[in-house]
DNA sequence: TCCTCCCTGTTC
DNA sequence: GAACAGGGAGGA
């Protein structure tokens, strides 16, 4: 479930608990939480917290690691990057707190207590890597642009020239994280909802001034759903524990059956990409 | 380009 | 006790 807006709360949540924390320990508590850099794991001990960032639906620790691994590891920087996919959480435990049912990774920090990266699905994970490793990392290198990081007019224009030629549905083309990252279902079909698109048109048939509704309308959801600190439907909560606010606008996800807000029509249910999709049949040409 | 699978807790 | 939630890998 986290989406951009939700990773993006997570870092800016979890951030002011672990910057500049040494880390004491880290262990990997589950078979398949590490995609890859099990051998890393222990240089982890003795790195500090440099930066947390994001990028898609990516959230990366930077560590700097001690002076004797950085001579080892030839290298002054160690990347977690951690995919949260439906329920991936992070929370700051005291010091000395067993981990839980869905503990996946716990990494102590000293003096700061213990961060847990719980997911009850196993469907996250967490990649340790050098930076080179990241930069050749196959899903990281094919990542779309970052839909915030250009106007509305440059994010339109990139729309236009990648669905060209692409008799997918819009829909499919949207969550797809080499098109634009950090979309996923929600936030797909809000923005197709509120430019006007129906979600199962051919991307390449979607008129170029529709493009720019979307493009305007993508970027407006996204902000104000970082403004409500994300969508809570079920599990999401901030690295804090709270849940976010921006599920109360929802105008058609999750409201199969309900009446358009705008035309008063009900909305209909599909499936497009194995994804429930909902969409306003009137308002959405 | 589309479908299936992975996984588990919740809802029907 | 089955359907459902869904990102992304992998295969048809």
């Amino acid at each position: 479930m986290p989406e951009l807006p939700e990773v993006e709360t997570i870092v800016r949540t979890l951030a002011p608990q672990v910057l500049e924390r040494r880390i004491a320990d880290a262990a990997a508590l589950h078979p398949r939480v590490l995609q890859a850099g099990a051998d890393l794991l222990p240089r982890l001990r003795g790195g500090r917290v440099l930066r947390l960032s994001r990028r898609g639906k990516l959230l990366l620790m930077h560590v700097r690691p001690g002076p004797v691994q950085a001579a080892a590891l030839g290298a002054s920087e160690l990347i977690l990057a951690f995919h949260l996919k439906m329920t991936g959480r992070f929370f700051v435990h005291p010091e000395g707190t067993a981990p839980l049912k869905h503990t996946r990774l716990v990494i102590d920090l000293e003096g700061a207590g213990r961060l847990f990266f719980d997911d009850m699905r196993t469907f996250g994970y967490c990649r340790i890597m050098l930076p080179h490793e990241l930069a050749q990392w196959p899903f990281w290198a094919a990542l779309g642009p970052e839909p915030l990081d250009m106007p509305a007019k440059a994010l339109a224009a990139h729309f236009a020239r990648v669905f060209a030629g692409r008799r997918a549905a819009i829909k499919a083309v949207l969550l797809n994280q080499e098109v634009v990252a950090g979309v996923g279902n929600i936030y797909a079909d809000e923005a197709l909802f509120q430019a006007g698109i129906n979600p199962a048109r051919r991307a390449a048939d979607v008129p170029r001034q529709r493009l720019s509704a979307l493009a305007t309308a993508l970027q407006a959801i996204l902000r104000r759903a970082i403004e409500e600190c994300g969508s809570s439907i079920r599990d999401y909560r901030d690295a804090l524990g709270n849940a976010g606010a921006f599920q109360n606008a929802f105008a058609v996800y999750g409201r199969k059956g309900e009446l358009c807000l705008s035309c008063g029509a009900p909305l209909e249910f599909c499936r497009i990409a194995g994804r429930a999709t909902v969409f306003c049949p009137r308002c959405q040409a």
